[in-house]
Formats: C-alpha cells, structure tokens, sequence
DNA sequence: CGTCTAGTTCGGATTGTTCCGAACCTCACT
DNA sequence: AGTGAGGTTCGGAACAATCCGAACTAGACG
C-alpha cells in the first residue's frame, strides 16, 4: 500500500499535531501520532509506519501508543496471520470530546458554586457596604455553564440516535 | 482590611488554580495569581497582598501580574494618594471564555474541512473500495461544531443583552 | 540629595517534560 | 536451540518551564 507519506499528509499532520497537543494536554509525539492515525483512517497504522514516518524512535512511538490506547483514544485491530497491531482511532472520539467538554463545565460550575457560598459567607460578616462581593458574576457563570451544558447534552443525544440509525 | 487569609479563601484559591492552570495553559503561580484575585474581589488585590499570601518571590509576582494584564485577564485601579495598583479580574472574562472557547472551534471546523478535502483527493485516486476514507466522522464533527458554536453564540448575545440592560 | 515605596529586569538554579538507545521480552518459525 | 519480527522497559541526556535573588529604576517625600 502506500508506501511514502506525501507532503501534504506530512503537512496535516504537523498542523492537526501542533491543535491537538495544545487542546488534549498532550505530548508533542503524542498529538502527531494521534494526528497520523487520524489522517491514516481505517486501514491502520502500524507502529513501523509510525516510527518511519514521524522520525521517532520505537520507546517513544511504544509508549505514547499504549498511553493512547489507555486513554481510549485509539483502538487496534488485527488480521489473521499478522502479528501487527492496526491502530485506527476509537470511534466515539465526537462523544469523548463532548464528555469531556461537559465534565470539565461541571467541575467549573461546583467550583463557582463553592465560591459563591465562600463569597456569601464573608459578606454576611462584613458590614461594610463597599467591600462586599458582588455575586453576579458567578451567577452568570454559573447560568451560562448550565445552558451551554444543556444545550451540547440535547446535541450529544442527536449525534448518538444518528448513530443507532445508521447501524 | 482582612490581614491574615483565612484557611478557606487559601484552600479554594489552590483548587481553583489547579483547574485553571490546566484549563487555561498557565503557570502554576499565574493561575494562583488569578484565583486570589476572583476571590478578592472589587476591593482588589495588591502586589504585597500576593507576595505575602502566595509566599511567592516579588520577580515572580511581577512578571505574572503583567502577563495577565497583557492577557487582559485582569485590570487595575488606584486611589488618589496611593502609588499602589488594585487588581482585579476583568469583568468581561465570561465573554473572553466564550469566544476562547468559539475560536477553538472555529481552527478545529477549519482543520476538519481541510483533512475532508484531502481524504476527498486520496479517495479520488484509488480504485480499491476498501481502503477509501469514510468521511462521516469529518462531517458529523463538523456538523457537531457548526450546532455547538451556533447554539452558544445565541447564549452570547443574551448575556451582552443582559449586561447593556443592568447599566 | 538621601531615602522610601512600589515595582521591574536579568542571570541563573531547580524542577519537569520529552525523547532516545540499549537491553530485554515473547511468540512464531525453522 | 537459534533467529527474526514486533514490540516493551528503563536509565538518562537534552531541552523547556518555572521560580528565585540580587541588583536596578522611577517617582514621592522630607
């Protein structure tokens, strides 16, 4: 199959790359790989094509692979007769990202609320007017985190019925 | 004013700066900075205020203190008759996330296309059925992105109604 | 002019991250 | 038992991020 990686591959996978390792929290290896499977699509990368084409040495490509798979970003598979593993990415990547984006509004929202009380607390023991908090803000915060949470969840439910439909 | 911090400002001002340090890529001692100035308040905070409560080196202090305010993630005031500044959060930081967070997916809707347009190409050029990309995942995400950013620029547009109305 | 307040700047020391090479493991095949 | 393919593990080199201390500046005040 194809055995050179073109320019325009190695391109996208530099600039998918430089996205994901600042988005995912992710070594710069790391978000290459993930990009290169990405890019690569159902037929599967093989470790060999990863440590040919990205220049990297079989540790690194080896342990960024397995810390993927952990983090279930990835998946493999293999074929009969072949020892390699097939890496493609894990399918529900659109939900994960989504999940993950709402976990992360639900932490923020717990922390605004425990602010909020902190807030609430110290302006019932002050008498001074000037000084005290105003809570607005985190009011807001707060309503916004829970409309955007609610409106990416009603989303998050399209996407899976699409799913279902389509198997 | 309020001398000693209290253990539970201490507290939140270190969990809410785990979070932002990994949420909003900054240094440990940046995100603490912003922490204790949303916990502060309108009173504002002062740089001898961060040096004591963040035992933390007045090199360090500074440098954060002015790339926060480059950031335009904080603002300062003063009072007549007084050298010192008085930090405190910029009150549009709700709307600065927001877009943070639309012109992610802005790159991403971006990048999306242009991978589809390339997996176009390839599958163009090859015969074998097999091998073709599958270009769902590409356009349910960007589907997803177009909903997502749509769904919370309406929410923006609310909250800069609201903020004109309560002036 | 000296001193005090309120910071800023710069040269490292410390710490953390990322990657590599060498040695190793395991299964399959001969 | 020996060899090769397909990896894994570990120690450390190389580099990057973070913070500190010491020396400095700029304006205010006596």
């Amino acid at each position: 199959m194809s055995k050179k990686i073109c320019s325009e591959k190695q391109n996208l996978v530099e600039r998918l790359g430089v996205f994901m390792e600042q988005r995912e929290q992710l070594a710069p290896l790391a978000a290459r790989i993930l990009s290169y499977v990405v890019l690569t699509g159902k037929q599967g990368t093989t470790f060999d094509d990863l440590v040919r084409d990205l220049s990297a040495s079989k540790s690194t490509i080896s342990t960024h692979l397995n810390h993927l798979s952990d983090l279930k970003r990835i998946v493999y598979f293999t074929k009969t007769g072949d020892r390699k593993k097939y890496y493609s990415i894990n399918e529900d990547s659109i939900l994960q990202s989504i999940d993950n984006m709402m976990e992360s509004w639900v932490i923020q929202k717990d922390l605004h609320e425990e602010i909020k009380s902190y807030k609430s607390k110290i302006n019932e023991q002050s008498s001074d007017d000037v000084t005290k908090f105003n809570l607005d803000f985190h009011e807001n915060y707060i309503k916004f985190l829970d409309e955007v949470t609610q409106s990416v969840s009603t989303l998050r439910l399209r996407i899976i019925e699409k799913t279902l439909n389509s198997n």
